[in-house]
RNA sequence: GCGGGCGUCGCCAAGUGGUUAAGGCAGCGGCUUGUGGCGCCGCUAUUCGGGGGUUCGAAUCCCCUCGCUCGCCCCA
């Protein structure tokens, strides 16, 4: 192959595909604004020592997945791998926790060196929140309220969120001991990846997706056994309050997730349509890291929300029901107006009106071509644009436009419902214009 | 990192050793030199991801390679 391609797990977004992500982008944005969130940006490079760190040397993600490199002062550097390590850092760095609680979203590329397939490239993009500082377990449903919400305003359903408790670090000391111990005596019976495990990592071995493994985990002793009181009943607080929201859960106790700085809250949003990557939005709550990056101890939780999965369920649900909201958010852009012109006189104003038009806000195309009027229609209703504007040999020396409608809805063909509107004073055909572009949209963002 | 499937035009896709590589969609042009959504006609791959080999002859067989895809691991 001799064409130049992109990177393996690097995709390329096409116009058809940047309007979604637009048009969720925007919707999530207003959601962060709702909930007090303000964004922060942060660079795609950092050290790699602060995920080294942040996220735990035991991690997958630390241990085989980052894209790391010496840069020219021979400085280990790592495109980041998730969002929450360098927002803390951010934090940390320009003393945001001076001046109390943060409540933060960010938004962008992750990169992580992996074997692509459904739902999983090596640059993905998340959008997230990080609320530092913030230690109610009321909080911790806020976060995922929040979560839920977008979500459903998305349109996206078949959604299941699952959470667990990890408890505090004694608690998980306490656990891992007694479920080494238990293991060991059951060794034989794990499959090769849990047994390697065992010491690497042995909580992870509970959601093994090993059939005999997940049967030989049924009598295992659980993590709950090993909770302290307090974090018992902060958990049972988390829930209360999900369920004052009436956001629906399933407690999952195998739920364990792959990232080092989880404690207390985890929890994860599925889908059942994605295949074997199901989870769409994945969280938690991290007491410890802030303080495991040098800050003074500061409780918080976040989570990441996977815009590629996203626009994967997003999709599904707006094949399922295409006159529901998301079937609205995956609409193609269209242009307001469609200008056919023919005839170099016709092409000079057409060109002067175009802009006009644009200056006032609608989405106009202009057709380049000056083939004949029949192409131009053609092109124009596939255009989508409600109406065209004509201006011929005709028009042009009349000093006028003719606005016509299109699309089957507005006019049959041959239906010739067709306006003059003078091209000197053009208030009221911009008037006009503007009147049609906005009930187009608020027809198709209503859906 | 490990396992399965697959690579023919921008997209979908037939073809599985024999002269010029179906078809559909999209695109362009025409029927219609000023009016679209339908229809009809024409054009659009010297070439089958790339390289090497077998053969009189290969998109079709073999080897290598690159890529895509699904799953494992793990995560968004």
């Amino acid at each position: 192959m001799t064409q130049l391609q992109s990177l393996r797990g690097m995709v390329d977004l096409l116009p058809e595909q940047t309007c979604r992500w637009q048009a969720v982008e925007s919707l999530a944005r207003q959601h962060f604004q709702r909930w007090g969130c303000r964004e922060i940006r942060t660079p795609l490079l950092e050290v790699t020592e602060l995920f080294a760190r942040g996220i735990g040397e035991a991690t997958d993600v630390v241990g085989k997945e980052m894209y790391s490199f010496q840069d020219r002062g021979d400085r280990s550097c790592t495109l980041r791998p998730e969002g929450t390590a360098s927002v803390v850092r951010a934090a940390l760095q320009h003393g945001l926790l001076a001046q109390g609680a943060q409540r933060l979203w960010y938004g962008g590329p992750m990169f992580r060196y992996e074997r692509p397939q459904a739902g999983r490239q090596r640059q993905f993009h998340q959008i997230g929140v990080e609320w530092l500082g913030v230690t109610s377990a009321a909080s911790d449903a806020e976060v995922i309220a929040l979560a839920w919400d977008l979500l459903a305003d998305l349109g996206v359903d078949r959604l299941a969120l699952e959470i667990n408790t990890l408890g505090t670090p004694d608690d998980r000391q306490l656990y891992r001991s007694r479920l080494v111990s238990w293991l060991e005596q059951h060794e034989n019976v794990l499959d090769a990846d849990s047994q390697q495990r065992l010491r690497t990592n042995p909580l992870r071995i509970l959601d093994s997706k090993n059939a005999q493994t997940r049967e030989l985990l049924q009598d295992a002793p659980m993590l709950e056994q090993s909770l302290a009181a307090d974090s018992r009943s902060r958990h049972q607080a988390v829930l209360q309050a999900l369920d004052d929201l009436s956001i629906p859960y399933v407690v999952n106790p195998r739920l364990v997730r792959g990232l080092d700085y989880y404690g207390h809250t985890a929890f994860e949003i599925t889908s059942d349509q994605l295949g074997a990557q199901a989870t769409v939005c994945g969280g938690g709550r991290y007491n410890g890291l802030i303080q495991q990056l040098g800050g003074a101890p500061t409780p918080a939780i976040g989570w990441a929300l996977g815009m590629e999965r996203l626009l994967l369920v997003l999709e599904a649900a707006a094949t399922a029901n295409p006159s529901g909201r998301a079937a609205s958010l995956v609409q193609a852009d269209v242009p307001d107006v469609y200008v056919v012109n023919r005839g170099e006189q016709a092409h000079r104003q057409a060109l002067i009106l175009s802009r006009q038009l644009r200056s006032a806000g609608l989405a106009v195309q202009r057709d380049e071509s000056d083939s004949a009027f029949g192409k131009q229609f053609k092109r124009a209703d596939r255009s989508g644009a409600p109406v065209a504007l004509v201006i011929g040999e005709e028009e042009a020396d009349r000093g006028v436009v003719r606005l016509k409608a299109l699309k089957s809805t507005l006019s049959e063909p041959g239906d010739d419902q067709q306006e003059d509107w003078s091209i000197n004073d053009l208030g009221p055909l911009i008037a006009v214009l503007q009147n049609g572009a906005n009930s187009e949209r608020s027809e198709t963002t209503q859906g």
